[in-house]
DNA sequence: GTAAGATGTTTGCGAACTCAAGTATATCCG
DNA sequence: CGGATATACTTGAGTTCGCAAACATCTTAC
């Protein structure tokens, strides 16, 4: 219950500062993020949305603005026509690294500072229980 | 990190119950909520918009809707000439019954009935200590 | 009492999403 | 093969919200 209204607070204040410092949303951090550590630095559009916890239709518009940054590029998949990639770029990995220390110092602030490590842990495990996983990788062949 | 996600799911998942089935946003649900529970049954919209976790403008679009809706009216405050009141209707209040079943039968499904009594206290003492409190009374005279 | 500032609310504009519909491929089944 | 269905993505319309600016009203200080 008063779960909703923590979390909304945190996402807000989190997003700003990272608006603010490097132009970015929440969301575009985190899709930055999940490119950087895929294999080849590459997602399908499907994938990626799962992951975010965005509509497909929510992607293709934040990959339009990625895309314009130059921070992710589009790219063809060999076996399946109908996919399009999203690539990191160079600049886009830059850019994560740079944000990530913005990002990584708010979650510290707003979160990771007021628990202990034990406490971290059981929230993260407790958490964890909740419909939200995120698996998949993503490979070019769905088979 | 993993929070964000679990989230943002678990809000889409009811909110998207609570439109289906009463046509009410998971903010105006929470509004309403919050109406019934103040005394009088009406609320300040800065009081509303911290407990809700919206901008001043957010509510004021919120509560619109509300109003055509017929669940809260407007309500002027004797002693202060600038604040609007939202107040529960008795047509509100029905539907906040109403509502309250679907509601409260989603969050049981995906969140309360996936832990303990104990885990649950954990939980939420836990969260109790992210900044989103929910104080202030919201009286007329704010001295 | 009056100017200066604080507070409560609304409004214009724009950003971020969703939903539904449309297009292009793939796959499956007869 | 050929049509039905499913999948990946895009697009158009509409909604919800934040930010900044505009008002109106209180409050404070001189």
């Amino acid at each position: 219950m008063r779960f909703l209204r923590a979390h909304a607070a945190l996402t807000r204040a989190l997003s700003a500062d990272l608006v603010a410092e490097h132009g970015l949303t929440i969301n575009d951090y985190e899709v930055l993020l999940h490119l950087a550590r895929a294999p080849e630095k590459l997602l399908r559009r499907v994938d990626l949305s799962e992951r975010v916890v965005l509509t497909a239709s929510g992607i293709t518009r934040l990959l339009e603005g990625l895309e314009q940054a130059g921070y992710v590029e589009r790219a063809a998949c060999p076996t399946d026509r109908r996919v399009v990639y999203a690539r990191l770029t160079a600049a886009g990995e830059q850019k994560l690294r740079q944000a990530s220390r913005t990002h990584l110092a708010g979650i510290d602030e707003l979160f990771t500072g007021r628990f202990s490590a034990d406490e971290l842990a059981t929230l993260s495990s407790l958490l964890a229980r909740l419909p939200a996983a995120g698996d998949g990788d993503g490979q070019c062949a769905p088979e």
